[in-house]
DNA sequence: AATAGACTAACGACCGTTAGTTAGTCATTT
DNA sequence: AAATGACTAACTAACGGTCGTTAGTCTATT
């Protein structure tokens, strides 16, 4: 691996587990076995290396909620919705980038907001239409009861999304494996039309 | 208000903003209207300031709890859950100290990795012995549906609380209780006796 | 009532360290 | 010949923290 794409996953890691403010450029060039001023052969400053590495994460959520309606596509709303859930929820471990991306998330550095809040609020939006009209195709199945709103139903499917994403730092994954199945057991009869 | 106590409001604020490696003496000093040295008259260091914020919101959050608990104590345990899970969520929403708690517990400062988890695993045993005997209440009671066992409850509603503490972060007060309406129809659907 | 000593909480000056960053150099590759 | 990517050296700014001093306050003794 080059040496860009090295700084890239060190960095990763690193401002995952420390976040911005408490990585350093001397740690992440010590971990690429170089010296800290030759990070500047790659990356204008901190602050470019991690953006770049916010932008990626970003990108990466959406190309796998993208996956997996196109791998179900064909299967009942009931399974598209299960292996959805799970597969955002699993997103947070793909080693670091799932702990990066929920840190990016809910603390971005205040010194990099209005940058920081430029990428959420894109990958929000097209998180948001893609959920819509994935609810629709199960409304128009059937599958939903009618009385949920589509509010309710993106409210708790967020709500449950962050949850797990959250647990992920306090569980190893087996256990979260576990708990994924209680969680999805009392979603899914909330959801579904009798 | 003392000296003490300005500072560890304006430290709590500042903390929950920008965490604590993001947070500098200098900055407390100047909000609290006093010169950086002066904080040591009142605190033998940073770290000192963060644990002992660190322990006032742990406890913050189990008497929360057993508040709720007390309060609806003679109340059916529909209205004593829904009560209990709104407390949790809108925990975030007292001024600072809810963002303060949900970054603690999330991404606690690696500099005082040990301190943080002794401080964690304690309140999450309190948390726990608090919620296991009211599950075995609402069980006794006959409202909770048989099928689902204790785990997979506590599951859910650990998922829940996480998540509607994530989503402060992102909605308004108003906004974050019509999500709650939506989060809490799925939830209690889920969970409930037929 | 006046004073002496102890304590508190503020301060300016300063310390050693480390942060992110720049400039300039040099060997290797293209 | 040009570009790349590593290096050393060094910069400024800021960090957490220490020291000695001082102004004010409470208490006890005279």
């Amino acid at each position: 691996m080059n040496t860009r794409d090295r700084l890239k996953q060190i960095g990763l890691s690193l401002f995952a587990r420390h976040g911005y403010e408490g990585t350093t450029l001397a740690q992440i060039a010590t971990a690429a076995g170089i010296k800290k001023p030759s990070i500047y052969n790659h990356f204008d400053s901190k602050a470019a290396l991690f953006l770049e590495l916010s932008r990626d994460a970003d990108d990466d959520m959406i190309a796998l909620i993208d996956a997996s309606l196109a791998r179900m596509a064909q299967a009942p709303f009931e399974q598209r919705l299960r292996h959805l859930l799970q597969q955002c929820a699993t997103f947070a471990y793909r080693e670091h980038q799932g702990v990066f991306y929920k840190r990016f998330l809910l603390f971005p550095p205040q010194e990099l907001v209005t940058e920081a809040e430029a990428i959420i609020d894109q990958g929000e939006s097209r998180i948001d239409r893609r959920l819509i009209a994935f609810i629709q195709s199960g409304r128009r199945a059937g599958a939903l009861r009618a009385t949920l709103t589509d509010d309710h139903f993106i409210a708790a499917f967020y709500c449950i999304v962050d949850g797990l994403l959250s647990e992920t730092f306090m569980y190893e994954r087996q256990e979260l494996e576990r708990r994924f199945e209680g969680v999805w057991s009392v979603f899914w009869r909330g959801v579904t039309a009798d």
